[in-house]
DNA sequence: TAGTGGTCTAGACCACAAA
DNA sequence: TTGTGGTCTAGACCACTAT
């Protein structure tokens, strides 16, 4: 069961969505929210805050919460939490399973995924595509240990929500290094773009709530197709 | 003054790196934080996640609040809020001015700082150096509305600073960009690197806490000497 | 001066981990 | 079962904006 500020966060997106606030661009006063929902302050201020944080909204103290104008074009959060199925929901987004096989880390692999060498891993490299276009190459590390079943359907459609709802693993936090790296052949062929051709690279380190880094991976970006963005606050 | 949470996470912050938790990883529980610092439980979570926000701890539910290991290597937070001084306390961080100029925005620049055509802003062109290593190389423009008066002199050290404590604004939030980008002569020469090399880019467009757009940057970072990361939760 | 968001307190109950 | 972090309520005062 969502917690009531998300149910909040979300009802508040739709509203923003529906242009109910664009005359003033303001958002209703936390007191009327509370009203309005019959929720605590807390509540309330903590469903603005998740607004905040996806940069829908930005509040000024002693005048209100401001809706932000919408920035245009296909960027993908830098944060990219649930997968790329998440981040366009509108979007038609196809993985295709290049290879799966259960195989064991060696010992460069055991040291980032924190096991032991030899221990079981699905490895599975996808290309993914938004809409059509190449956006990814990525090569992924599962330990069987949390991950015990996989196929190449599953690995098609979105394995962090197969992850979450069938296999009950709850998520906690990732490690992200972003840097530029050059395609391989193979890759370049994926992608559509020449051998030597330059891409973003994200190689992350997905953790579970227990703080068990269940999955490691090493992302190779389209430079032309995907862009990222990322909002901070400056505090 | 500093907020309460603020003043705990920066003591939270220097036990761990004393190395008070070392053998259990666990910070007190949040009873024994509101006992030791006679704070609230509000205020003791604010400091938490102002830590787990920096990726030093992780919390977990039923369990306690853990601290995570040190990833080494120097890496940049892509939300590299206040500025590259901000970011490496520790290391020597050097800013040589390039150009420096009071000019007018044109039809793009002010399309993207949001203001009218032909209004005056600060051009600030600068190569940035951590420990002697070319960093990156960053075009900058800062709307003269808000900063009145700039020289080579602060424009060496660090902007943020002198912005916030000198001319006193507050800051809000920042929009950023990342993609491939290609390096021209200039920056290439700049940057010790050849043209046409690749670079990771960073376009940066920061507000005041208003909401007003005070400043624009377009941003080179050396391939090989920047590294990013940026952690998230999966919440 | 009035209105609004930011910080803080005190206390309650819930969800989950570990014993 | 016990102890821990997560969510929620109610109420207070402060910092800042706008008038």
């Amino acid at each position: 069961m969502a917690a009531k500020q998300h149910e909040l966060a979300t009802d508040l997106e739709r509203r923003i969505a529906a242009g109910e606030f664009s005359e003033t661009n303001k958002l209703p006063t936390e007191d009327q929210l509370i009203e309005q929902y019959g929720a605590s302050r807390y509540c309330v201020r903590g469903a603005i805050a998740v607004l905040a944080e996806a940069g829908e909204v930005f509040p000024v103290r002693g005048s209100g919460v401001f809706v932000r104008e919408d920035r245009g074009g296909m960027y993908m959060p830098i944060s990219t939490s649930y997968g790329i199925a998440a981040d366009f929901p509108d979007r038609k987004v196809v993985s295709t399973v290049r290879e799966l096989a259960l195989t064991r880390t060696d010992e460069k692999l055991a040291k980032r995924m924190r096991c032991d060498v030899d221990a079981p891993v699905w490895r599975v490299v996808r290309l993914r595509c938004v809409d059509d276009l190449p956006i990814s190459y990525e090569t992924a590390w599962y330990l069987k240990e949390y991950v015990p079943f996989l196929n190449e359907e599953i690995a098609s459609g979105s394995l962090y929500r197969y992850m979450r709802e069938d296999l009950g693993l709850r998520f906690g936090f990732t490690d992200k290094v972003i840097h530029v790296d050059w395609l391989g052949a193979e890759a370049a062929r994926q992608l559509g773009l020449e051998e030597g051709d330059p891409a973003i690279c994200i190689e992350d380190d997905a953790f579970l709530s227990n703080g068990k880094l269940f999955n490691a991976s090493y992302n190779l970006y389209h430079y032309k197709n995907a862009k990222f963005y990322s909002m901070a606050s400056m505090r």
